[in-house]
DNA sequence: TTGTACGCGTTATCAC
DNA sequence: GTGATAACGCGTACAA
């Protein structure tokens, strides 16, 4: 970089005889130019070899075209096409992405955003669950959460309601005589966090319409191998103390759906008529499950574009004159899809 | 950014009645100041809550810590898998990641390179396959594949052909009476591609311990169904033409081997003794496959660290005042490891 | 329509 | 150990 110096509007400027600024308005406004003389510059382009340098640009004009994101992982299929789906609105918005894997720690984390500062974004999009919408929104940059506490900032999430309350009025309408919700809860989840509303909503249709259930709600570590023991022993009780009656299951999400399946089938050979089962996300294996899940999806290319459309709008705010700040966070809603399959439909 | 603006050196320099450099000095090499004026710096900066700007840093000594990514798509597990390894190494080098999807076009990828080279990122990953290596190493900046074609430019690919080895190996100690390899194989696929030694690997196998095999290759499309049509047919073949032998299956990837357990399991009610199978990727369906699944898995964790190291030492290379390029590409192979599980262990 | 002069916030190069 | 000054490459009043 030192070495090989770039070609510059200097360069340009020399070799077509304008000024730089001529040079610049070409590429801002070019049409103050006149045909002719856009010409001459397009063609000393080429025969210079012109790489534009937009970290220059920057530091002229502030605006870096960048959007921060703390995302808590790729493993997750949920999150990694949320990332995926926010990546692609490059090509409506234009804006790069500069992406950081939250560890869960909020001192890491707030290095990230530190850094991220460092650089100028313009807008940052959280996922990670780390640290409090209260400091985010203190930032002094646009910010959208996605799936997280959002009391002080934007957010966009899933209508978690509508899916709790869709699962088990699903199951009740196939007529099972008890439903039963299985949540893993983390220390930190209550309810200012949206994916509580499932909860929620799955009581809410119970009651409703005076549907027998039970909640079974318990945290559960991340391991794969020690959460199917976990929900061995959940099967087993449901099993010993609904026998006889049609058990609809609604699980929170689609893994822990398939770990239930997978231990029917093989106990059975076949999955029981007398269960039921709802999972949650739409996640691959719902659909790759030896008998494919039934699932409230969640509208992540949605939920994406929306994030993203909602930081621009408030980006572009900010770049008027007189900005008019938001009078308070804006939180938008997107209905969840629920996918029958044969868990549910036989 | 244009109203509030921001503490610079110039107003720490006045407050503290240093000059400039002396407070650049403070970040960049802080031994060669008192121990008295750092704390007098220390001080002002948190007074006048200083925010670093790393764009001004960058016009200034051509360094961006960015490197740039073009990576197909985050919804096959592995390439999020891999991403969030790459990203994870900020922690090691410090470098920030900007993040592009590739669509497979030309064009397209080509502008994400254009857009990436104009904010001066000082080395590029590339694990879409559309742009050809030739015109990649003419980029001027350091450049690693993972996992594409890969002739002129470093490199870090799984051993595949060491994976199709020990698959059919593995399927061969248990004494299956003839092994097939299932394979998709696009047009674009030839021996070109690391992949394709997954093929060699197989066949070499197989000769080499005279083992009766079959080699079913096809250009699958993309869309679940299709793909669950087709590899219904194929059991069916293989179960017809093989009857009353013992077969085993080697099966390109997790998604596909999973299907054929799951025809197996529904037709059956279990795995029949006369199959045994083996996937590649190690993917999380693998293991949550109602019949686990045995699997050559990639070193994903491995083959990101390499990757971003070989990068990292190549870009540091380029920072010499007389930098040695290097004569050929470098092209590291990380070994796979094979997962034994339910499919060909019982 | 085009040009001049300066600013953006930092680092590098010399001096002292 | 510290300071003055010139880059770095582009945008933008303001002037012509």
């Amino acid at each position: 970089m030192r070495h090989k110096k770039n070609v510059t509007f200097n360069d340009i400027a020399k070799y077509t005889h304008f000024s730089k600024t001529t040079i610049s308005r070409y590429f801002n406004n070019p049409d103050s130019l006149t045909l002719e003389n856009q010409e001459i510059i397009a063609k000393a382009l080429v025969d210079l070899d012109y790489k534009e340098n937009k970290v220059a640009r920057i530091l002229a004009n502030g605006k870096t075209e960048f959007i921060g994101i703390i995302i808590p992982n790729l493993f997750f299929h949920y999150y990694s096409e949320m990332l995926d789906q926010i990546l692609a609105t490059y090509e409506t918005f234009g804006y790069k992405f500069l992406v950081f894997i939250g560890n869960g720690q909020e001192v890491t984390e707030r290095n990230y955003i530190k850094e991220l500062l460092a650089y100028k974004i313009e807008g940052l999009i959280i996922l990670s669950h780390t640290i409090p919408s209260r400091e985010l929104s203190e930032l002094g940059i646009p910010i959208v959460t996605i799936e997280r506490e959002d009391r002080y900032v934007c957010s966009v999430n899933t209508d978690n309601y509508m899916g709790g309350y869709q699962a088990a009025s699903l199951l009740a309408r196939h007529r099972c005589d008890v439903i039963i919700h299985i949540n893993y809860i983390k220390a930190t989840v209550h309810s200012e966090i949206p994916a509580y509303g499932r909860i929620e909503g799955f009581l809410d249709c119970c009651k409703e319409h005076s549907i027998r259930h039970e909640m079974i709600l318990k945290e559960m570590d991340d391991t794969y191998e020690s959460t199917s023991r976990y929900l061995s022993d959940v099967l087993e009780n449901i099993a010993g103390k609904y026998q006889g009656l049609k058990k609809g299951l609604f699980v929170s999400n689609d893994t822990h759906a398939n770990v239930l399946v997978n231990l029917l089938v093989r106990r059975h050979g076949k999955l029981p008529d007398d269960f039921l089962l709802v999972g949650f996300d739409n996640s691959p294996i719902s659909r790759e499950a030896v008998i494919p899940i039934s699932t409230v999806g969640q509208q992540v290319d949605k939920i994406a574009s929306e994030a993203v459309s909602l930081l621009v709008e408030q980006m572009n705010e900010r770049k008027k004159r007189r900005p008019i700040p938001l009078e308070a966070p804006i939180h938008k809603v997107i209905p969840p899809i629920l996918f029958r399959r044969e868990t549910t439909e036989r």
